[in-house]
DNA sequence: CGAATGATTGCATTCGGATGCACTGACCAC
DNA sequence: GTGGTCAGTGCATCCGAATGCAATCATTCG
């Protein structure tokens, strides 16, 4: 009932705290009664090797720390979810922790992450350059998902953005749209840099005008009445979330989408696809990425002096109705 | 850079390593003077304690696991992250897991849960009978959303389920449905059962026939051809998710909702209140209870021996586009 | 001025499990 | 029969921090 040891189950098995110890470990000699008896005597007593303890002197406790930044993003979810799935794969818990997106909130994040001794941390979070050394103090391997490291000291995933935003607008321009309106994300974020960059130079002198979102649905829908008022022919959105804002908002001033003005997402979400919205958007292969973070992350794990790799994928384009491409 | 532990802060502040740990834990007697010198070797030596090894002393980890089955119903994604808010608030870190909705995973989860010295547990599985003893012997606060202990051993907030199935199917019969269809949710899903009943109880003569889902978008999707063929005037599906499948399934068969048919959903998700589903449901305040659920569990861990509460919530209905009551 | 009071402090031990080391036997070869 | 090999085993110690207890010190009281 209440706890059991490796000293309650020796006892039962009539074996030393070691052998039990050298039964639930992986590379302890044990002989296979010796291991029956310890197996017998565990199930009896419903024992479970208590993980914490264990990693006193291990140093490894099977956790990994997961940061996200709670933009209002509908697509932070789902991401969580793919990595929830991937890392069981792998063995490891997952720890969570979210960031608000503000920045004072990075800094408390990742002390408390110091204090779990987490073997690894998968982060799709915007770090101030002055947190370098506070996450080097963590010591411990981390990967990047959708934000590059400039120093390469930290392994990353990351999907082309500034060509997907390209081909996007490249692709619109083909189309025959020239009034480009852009709706952008939060500032200092990674991909929503990159990815109004590519739009920009994809778009050329097809680029109307650029207004600032924060990648919420709610910003989108907001932005719509001004989104319109310059008589654009396509509307870029930085993100899927706000190209559902937009749709919804531009619907409430009857404006049609796609026959007045095309809209496109970024992202490739789930969200997004649903077949009521049917986004035109350019999509990260998310479930190729999170298997790619973990696996990333286990081999810097295993081989921590290894220079940390930058993995990066390729999206492509989805056609949704939004704008029959 | 590398660990850094109690004893190099004490070494570093001229003191025992007992003065460290009583500045970082709560209780203790320190002078002020102390204080601040511990505090500042702690500051430059980056030192940060270390959870898991308080834990084996104090029984306290500060993690609360989370357990959810991931059925495809895209509405457990925002119960994750509200709990994620609610934990983070309550100064608790929130370890993941999900069950996939395999009752055999179930005894999986509970064991690598039962390894780590979690404070408590938060779930929305379903757990066999056979599990209690388990779960029991997991000796740890549990607090159950969305199902019921029957035998009230574990807290629980729930929401009114079979009584809101009835009210929304009350609120159809009143408004001249009276053939009505229904889609219910895994046979083994409590809530699942608990709409569905309270629906037959209201429909009464008006129920036509049910169809059996899954809970997720396809199952919705791929259900909608045989859900018309009966020429029913409203289809009640268990939940938004396949609310939402049921709607673009009928749309790629040309059936208009709510001109020929009207749709219902069940949870009152985020996603089914897009403006382009804005679906009739009935919600449940989940926010309220996600607060509730981490409030009742941090009640139980100040008070153990206290009998655990549950906690019932009135949802109420939400009146959108698909069957405009 | 000596003793009592109370606040700090350090020592030693503890939590639960992993592991280096020395030790025991069994088995084999010579 | 003797020496050697090697699989299994237990002992003792360690991981990092919390805490009961006794020791220390300053302060206050009679």
């Amino acid at each position: 009932m209440a706890k059991v040891t490796s000293y309650d189950v020796a006892k039962r098995a009539g074996v030393s705290q070691s052998a039990v110890s050298r039964t639930f470990s992986n590379g302890g000699k044990v002989a296979a009664d010796t291991r029956a008896k310890v197996l017998a005597a565990a199930k009896a007593l419903g024992y479970q090797p208590n993980v914490l303890a264990r990693s006193l002197i291990t140093g490894q406790s099977g956790m990994v720390a997961v940061i996200v930044s709670q933009t209002s993003s509908r697509y932070y979810p789902e991401i969580v979810e793919l990595l929830a799935g991937a890392l069981e794969r792998a063995g490891k818990k997952l720890l969570l922790f979210y960031t608000d997106g503000r920045i004072d909130r990075v800094e408390a994040v990742l002390q408390e992450v110091g204090k779990y001794q987490v073997d690894g941390i998968i982060a799709t979070t915007q770090f101030a350059p002055d947190k370098r050394e506070m996450i080097r103090a963590l010591n411990r391997p981390m990967v990047l998902m959708n934000r590059l490291d400039p120093q390469g000291e930290f392994g990353s995933v990351i999907c082309e953005q500034t060509l997907g935003g390209a081909q996007l607008a490249a692709a619109l321009v083909n189309a025959g749209r020239h009034r480009v309106m852009l709706l952008s994300g939060p500032k200092d974020n990674f991909v929503a840099r990159h990815r109004l960059m590519g739009a920009m130079d994809g778009l050329g002198s097809a680029h109307l005008d650029t207004l600032a979102g924060d990648f919420s649905y709610e910003s989108g829908f907001n932005a719509a009445h001004q989104l319109v008022s310059g008589k654009p022919d396509a509307i870029m959105c930085m993100n899927d979330s706000m190209a559902m804002g937009v749709i919804d908002g531009l619907d409430r001033l009857g404006v049609d989408v796609p026959g007045q003005v095309w809209v496109t997402g970024f992202d490739g979400s789930v969200a997004g696809a649903l077949a009521r919205y049917d986004l035109t958007t350019f999509a990260q292969p998310l479930p190729d990425m999170v298997k790619d973070s973990v696996e990333l992350l286990i081999g810097q794990m295993d081989s921590p002096d290894e220079r940390p790799q930058s993995l990066v994928h390729q999206g492509s384009l989805r056609v949704g109705k939004t704008a029959p491409l």
